[in-house]
DNA sequence: CGGCATCCATTTTGATACTG
DNA sequence: CAGTATCAAAATGGATGCCG
């Protein structure tokens, strides 16, 4: 059967006629944490239904975005990962997830909502500038609200994995997510969440100034002339201040 | 009836909780040309049946998106406009249509699909960093393949309307969208373009002299060396030359 | 005419069961 | 593990009717 389009002669239109269908999107951002199986989509998606997920799957395959292949042995299993076009779809998702995070988290979760630090990393990540981590490489174990994951920098490259890292981290960084979302907002900066506690830092110290260093960019510390939180980056338009 | 949710703890899966339904984010960049009547949508929005449209609108307005407002008299009918929030989720589209633009339009419009002119220039006018307009005002008229709209370039702001100047223009710009594609994709400069007489201009100089400004760091000039089209700003994410 | 509400055929989605 | 088959529930689209 033919897919439903809107007809449109619009960049807009024709990519939500690829990728507006629902689940869709949920699954590009999956596949920003990493290549995946077909049952680890299906676990971490609940709800979605086999079918449908198959059927995503599939479309996306076939329109350039995601491609399957074969783990080398011992693993030799299936996964499914991002093509260049891919990744520049989940690059333009960052501003929509961001516009999610300041006007629609509210900073509470809501009863039935699962969480994984994950999906909190990955945008994080591609707002991330790499440049000033040349030569260099840190694992930082976040730890947040239960939910656990990497953020790797490895020589200008920033990378999330969901989970434990197998091999330790350089740095664990603990905290809940209503600090990560107001840390997010703007209206708290790193260096308070930190002297206050709300967010615990453990490891080399190297390492941790490195992240920080990384980090102040994307999570500007609050403005003190105005009291008003800064929030350069966070829009991710092309404007310059 | 409860709104379909992801359940998910994440500002994508939020965001697409809200606006991730069929429509609901084509209404969103109709009101990015300016404030629409309920049947100036149902008009140009074909296909979307009228109960839907209703539903999309007042969930829009539910969730601080658009606002309705009565035109002072002797218009008196009723329109909706984004509000502040809605201006952010219309600037966080612009990556994702020109993903579209990029990697789905292909430069061919396909049979029955409808074109408007206002869809190309409401996500180019947000690219535009307008502080070079500063004191300035324009009225710059669009002619792209039989559909009509402006571009207004007045004092540091720059906005969108659909259909022909009532007061005239200062410069017109006439072209295909054929060529309006191999623009955005970096192919084709506008000098060239201009110079082949794919894109014709009349009028102001000193308008249309603006107007190249405005442009030329959202339409880079085709880099000489290597011949790759130059993209800078297309991807409109956080990284930096 | 603008601004919807109602009714119904068609698609899409969700949940469960089943298979190589 | 990696899906397919089946079926019920929900969303969508089209036509039509109502009311100021």
């Amino acid at each position: 059967m033919a897919r439903r389009t809107y007809n449109q002669f619009c960049g807009l239109s024709r990519s939500l006629d690829i990728v507006g269908e629902r689940w869709t999107l949920l699954i590009v951002r999956e596949f920003m944490s990493g290549p995946k199986r077909y049952t680890d989509l299906a676990d971490v998606l609940r709800g979605v239904g086999t079918t449908l997920l198959a059927t995503r799957i599939r479309q996306l395959e076939q329109d350039g975005i995601v491609v399957r292949r074969t783990l080398p042995p011992p693993a030799a299993s299936q996964v499914y990962e991002l093509t260049p076009v891919g990744h520049e779809l989940a690059q333009a998702l960052v501003p929509l997830a961001i516009w999610g995070i300041r006007h629609q988290l509210g900073g509470t979760r809501l009863p039935g909502e699962t969480y994984r630090a994950e999906w909190t990393l990955v945008f994080l990540a591609e707002l991330i500038d790499a440049g000033p981590s040349a030569g260099r490489h840190a694992t930082y174990q976040f730890r947040i609200d239960e939910s656990a994951a990497q953020l790797h920098v490895h020589d200008q490259k920033v990378t999330v994995v969901p989970g434990e890292a197998a091999d330790g981290a350089d740095a664990t960084l603990t905290g809940d997510f209503a600090t990560v979302v107001e840390l997010a907002l703007g209206g708290l900066d790193t260096a308070s969440a930190l002297a206050s506690g709300r967010i615990t830092a453990d490891g080399d110290p190297a390492a941790l100034e490195l992240l920080l260093k990384l980090l102040e960019p994307v999570l500007p510390a609050r403005s003190v002339v105005t009291g008003e939180p800064g929030r350069r980056d966070l829009n991710a338009t092309a404007d310059s201040p």
